[in-house]
DNA sequence: TACTCTCTATGACATACGTCATGGAAGGTG
DNA sequence: CACCTTCCATGACGTATGTCATAGAGAGTA
């Protein structure tokens, strides 16, 4: 609570994320996020000469990082790690961080594609490189635990589909059981990875 | 492409819906919607008193409704309807979509979730009775083809969270697999619904 | 003609945006 | 000391936004 803080081009980057997911590209100004981080407006344009997008894509890349490091903490805490588990180890945050933060904020990586991936637009890359990185995390943390390698995509590829999905509707219903639903609906496929 | 167009109050809604699917409703400008509509200016604010909230949450439920014809169109076309077949003939049409116009067009319901969800906007509501809406029609069609009510629910759910991820992850990585990827995981779930 | 209702036209308002320009502190190095 | 790089401060510019106010067509009706 006290104490130093980050310095003051992190917590831009955080705070343009946390902005980002709760009210989207677009309606988040950079005032806005030098504001939320309470950071000398003239740094902004110090440390991101390349703009809003610089700010939003390495807002992004932030995001991407802390999203593979929950997933790769899945593997470290198991005792008898399954690929059910893990998907309920990824929508459990959510459900957590959606009923504290009573559904303000949603997927970043959602917000910025809905606004941004349909035109060509600099972000693309970070976005990209965004689901690429989370992506990557769930397959490995599937191999890991026994799944084929070629399996182990369409599954990472359905349960970020899902997880995304759910987190969508729960905010939009304002209900987290979605998410439950979700888990529960999904648990067989997830560990039948026989064939 | 010749002949008399809807009336202009009807071009708006549209012309909203589709504006609001590739860059979202912030980016989205009134005099935006005004001109790709080719309506008069003055128009808007006749037909539109309640501004550009009213606006959006029309076009919610314009896409709402579409959505869910679609949807209900499956059980009149399908020779041996099965849960697997209806979320396919979902996906199918966001498949040629987003190939036709190249990753252009998002859901709408998807960007103002996003973008509004988060907070206390008029359009929460319109936003809720979309997803409603349409998840209320997958459910009418699953228990019209034998899947159990309370069962039909969850799988609803579903298809939807796992539709949505998967448009989101087709346009961030321009890959219509994606689609397909999700289609073919979740076919045994939604098929299985004995129990 | 006169009146009314629906629809359109146009200009203006206040605000907010992203970006830029300029200048000043702070601190290390020659 | 001078010098230079890093970081912060502040004001301004041009543009775009949503909304409003006002007025004018156009048709229908008495």
């Amino acid at each position: 609570m006290s104490g130093e803080e980050r310095p003051p081009r992190e917590r831009m980057v955080y705070s343009a994320a946390q902005l980002v997911r709760s009210r989207g590209v677009s309606a988040t100004g950079v005032r806005d996020v030098v504001a939320h981080a309470n950071a000398p407006r003239g740094s902004f344009q110090h440390y991101f000469p390349g703009g809003k997008d610089q700010l939003v894509g390495e807002a992004l890349a932030w995001s991407a990082d802390y999203a593979a490091r929950w997933v790769t903490s899945y593997g470290r805490h198991a005792e008898s790690p399954s690929p059910s588990g893990l998907f309920a180890h990824m929508a459990r945050q959510w459900r957590e961080e959606l009923t504290a933060r009573r559904y303000e904020r949603g997927c970043p990586m959602m917000a910025t594609a809905a606004e941004l991936a349909g035109g060509d637009s600099p972000v693309n890359e970070p976005l990209r490189a965004a689901a690429g990185r989370w992506e990557q995390a769930v397959v490995d943390e599937l191999v890991r635990m026994g799944v084929p390698a070629e399996r182990a995509r369409g599954l990472a590829t359905l349960m970020i589909s899902a997880l995304e999905g759910a987190i969508m509707l729960a905010r939009v219903c304002r209900d987290v059981g979605r998410l439950d639903t979700v888990v529960s609906e999904l648990a067989p496929v997830l560990d039948s990875y026989a064939g």
